[in-house]
DNA sequence: GGAAGATACATCGTCATCGAGGTATTGAAA
DNA sequence: TTTCAATACCTCGATGACGATGTATCTTCC
């Protein structure tokens, strides 16, 4: 997820680390913050692995930046991520966010709608938080009123990202 | 997250190491499977702390199943997770939803109400996944599709929470 | 003059999670 | 009859994430 969104930043441009700490910040710090002691990391494994190039500058404040470049591999790997998330990038709504965050930089719009029809697929399997056996429990066969909570916030999102889903199908030319 | 499922489902009932897994497999296992060797681990730490205790019964079908219970201090342990959650645990949704399923668990309605509060302060909070400078966009102002359904479908959860949350609050006594 | 906060990066130890693999039994399907 | 799936538990090595802490500079505020 972290590495997504720092291969996704800095496809569209060369970023030194601090800024792009800020940018991962504004894109999912509110609901999961990144530790720096997360992301420095981070991008050092993605430099080992050749996705990403660093070269130092002098710093505009104070310390000198490591502005980061994306490699020619680093973009096909990008690209490959976005194309064939794994099957928790589609289900954890979390890491959905990050690939559909980037999914505008894959070429081909045949190739986003595909990513999209697994998340349509994913949402569209009778699935609950709550069974009575094997069948799912809608919230009005619950007694808690937290798990009722659960399932009504969960069936909203779910409705309002199938509609989504295939307005943007659509759109995206059938 | 994966211990407070594991003491929230125990809170009820003693239950044996693969029951558990298959709650917590119902509960969230669609959108973040739990690996066994992610469980049995855990099981052992809670085990080690003194949250639970062990007791072996043959098993039903095959090998013999280790029944789990609640210490005293696991009980307690529960309840303080539930009462004073991490700030993680009101942000994130995988985690708040955990929170959520076994908040019934806490017997002052005042104390759950704490919680739930937290939560809407969390939501009323004025956050986007994406910026203009401080000034969060709103989905209109983006070109991205894909970026717009992530604001679209966040504005969608974001409401039905809010509005499950004031009327579960006013349910609790105000 | 000093403290605080932003900029900018890094390491360290610890811990949670994961995939792969292992052990053993029972019942059903091929 | 062999194989598969389910029951039931476990270990191991690798990895990724985290909090704490460190280093250094510059600006701003008191």
């Amino acid at each position: 997820m972290l590495e997504l969104a720092i291969l996704g930043f800095l496809y569209d441009a060369p970023l030194h680390g601090y800024e792009l700490r800020k940018r991962i910040a504004a894109l999912t710090g509110h609901v999961r913050p990144v530790a720096e002691s997360t992301l420095y990391p981070a991008i050092k494994r993605l430099e080992k692995a050749g996705l990403l190039a660093r070269t130092t500058e002098p710093g505009a404040v104070a310390a000198p930046r490591h502005v980061l470049t994306l490699t020619e591999e680093g973009r096909t790997e990008l690209l490959h991520r976005l194309a064939e998330p794994a099957q928790r990038d589609i289900t954890d709504e979390n890491r959905w966010f990050t690939v559909l965050a980037f999914l505008r930089h894959l070429p081909d719009p045949a190739a986003q709608a595909a990513v999209l029809r697994r998340r349509l697929a994913f949402l569209q399997e009778p699935a609950s938080f709550f069974y009575d056996g094997d069948r799912p429990l809608a919230a009005e066969e619950l007694d808690d009123p937290f798990r009722q909570g659960i399932l009504t916030i969960a069936r909203a999102t779910s409705r309002a990202e199938l509609t989504w889903l295939r307005a943007t199908l659509d759109s995206l030319g059938g």
